[in-house]
DNA sequence: CATTTGTGCAACCATTTGGTTGTACGTTAC
DNA sequence: GTAACGTACAACCAAATGGTTGCACAAATG
């Protein structure tokens, strides 16, 4: 229940070109949130919303440092979320092992 | 551009809690729509309804059977959506490794 | 044939989302 | 001290989302 408002946050968060974008960006070198509103054709107003999105998400952490908050991206709150979808993948494989079993099984008649 | 509308499609549809169920269930073993909605505590038009959200998205497929529509989770979505996020750990490890680089570097002076 | 079952789809509604502008306020720079 | 900069936040708006009910229709069942 948690844990499900927390993907549901995640996903969210990564369903939008300009987050990802602001992910990948952050995840590469820190940048502060004018700095960003600089790269994309909207308001500062919006990539601050878009950065508090990825904020509340935990994708992304914000610090002070003087007048400005510099932005970073968490790798952890990725390599999470790859986990998720690898516990997906992990039910599909065992179903196809129990599928594989049953046609391994010799015929009871 | 066309990547990021299928990505946008891939995690919006992954960002609800009924959906990701949907996507479990179905990836472990198939159902009909009406086996699916007998599931959740919301009418079979709402479950209908994120169906196609996961269909859009290509993390399902719905072949007909007879009268009724067979749902199957497709591992090969979920496996992508797990590379897009490798990609972003990627990005991550590009930056540590710079850094160690840099810290290597022997002091020109 | 008549009925039930499974689905598709439209219309409607409340809430959320993604954007805008405007205002206020703390921090640097002159 | 004053001006400029970086941020926060509120109010507003259009569009999308997530749910509902109701109706139509095709396939299975009596």
């Amino acid at each position: 229940m948690v844990d499900d408002e927390r993907a549901n946050r995640i996903f969210r968060a990564l369903a939008d070109t300009t987050r990802r974008d602001i992910v990948r960006r952050t995840l590469t070198a820190e940048a502060s949130i004018s700095e960003l509103a600089g790269e994309y054709d909207m308001s500062f107003a919006a990539v601050q919303k878009h950065v508090a999105v990825l904020e509340a998400a935990e994708l992304v952490a914000r610090t002070p440092r003087g007048r400005e908050r510099i932005i970073r991206g968490n790798p952890e709150t990725i390599r999470h979320a790859r986990e998720l979808l690898g516990a997906f993948e992990q039910l599909w494989r065992a179903r196809i092992d129990r599928l594989d079993a049953f046609l391994a099984e010799p015929d009871p008649n």
